[in-house]
DNA sequence: ATAATATATGTTATGTTATAACATTGCAAC
DNA sequence: GTTGCAATGTTATAACATAACATATATTAT
């Protein structure tokens, strides 16, 4: 797993942006600050250490509720998913593509990847269909290890 | 999505008693407990609701520890499942089986199904290997409606 | 049987993750 | 300028989970 280019990282919050101007979404600076930070960290980031980042950057102790109402704003709106299994969240790297996003999850070197094949989904569809069942969001977190650490 | 009969119910509880018998597992009066809480629900719970269960059969206030290491023995022996993104503990009904479980999840009424088609888990392993990933643990959770919920 | 060992449980405390509830601010519309 | 609304600040607490150490119970070796 190659691991984001800074060119990647900037390319994606300007995209972000531009999302946002488009739809007239608030990208308040805080929520700004906090999609920074999740995108720039570039591997699986925990509330309560963006919650640091954010005190640390603003140069004031700022409380949880803050950093979650930016984390559901952007969850919502599409820029960020959550991992369930390891209760952290990662930036989208095709925000708006109209995609469910499935991920793979090094456990060592702690990389993540999105990996939304129309394969994956379609065969997940059928299996919803099989059981008479309509999604409304999956999670897929495929945990193991990447290809360099494996070789390790 | 139909609900288990108390029949099945009963077989998976007795299936499980069988494997830990011949495989020397230690099924101690609490684990047990807490597997039968867990299967008998029917619907994922959470482990303060197990804890509270616990409390009322032992007629005394148990601990979390208590309830987590029994869950932690059950999920290691693929007796259980823990759905991570409902933060909730679900009873396998294939338990040794060999599979990989996934999980459909109705969000109107709370019933879960395990659906682990093979041509799903070819589709993820397939994913994996185009990604050069090893895999050692895959969360699939489909939330939703269930038919019956979705006619209403 | 007894001691040594390992396994399981009890107990207290605390760590981690997330939300409720209500006050305040900033800004746009009327 | 006051009404309305969206966002943020603030305090407190809820919900989920584990660390650390003490005690008990079961196995096994002598
Ligand atoms: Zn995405
Ligand atoms: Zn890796
Ligand atoms: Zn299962
Ligand atoms: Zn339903």
């Amino acid at each position: 797993m190659k691991t984001k280019s800074t060119t990647e990282l900037n390319d994606t919050i300007y995209k972000v942006e531009q999302i946002c101007k488009s739809n007239k979404l608030g990208l308040t600076q805080i929520r700004r600050q906090v999609f920074e930070i999740i995108v720039k960290n570039n591997k699986p980031v925990k509330a309560y250490e963006i919650l640091d980042e954010i005190s640390n950057i603003n140069d004031k102790s700022s409380h949880p509720p803050t950093v979650y109402r930016a984390i559901d704003f952007l969850i919502e709106n599409g820029f960020v998913h959550k991992l369930n299994s390891i209760n952290s969240y990662v930036g989208c790297f095709h925000p708006k593509a109209n995609k469910e996003c499935y991920f793979l999850i090094c456990k060592k070197c702690n990389i993540y990847q999105e990996c939304c094949d129309d394969s994956l989904k379609d065969r997940i569809s059928k299996t919803a269909v099989h059981h008479n069942f309509v999604i409304s969001n999956t999670t897929l977190e495929i945990e193991g290890h990447c290809l360099d650490c494996n070789q390790k």
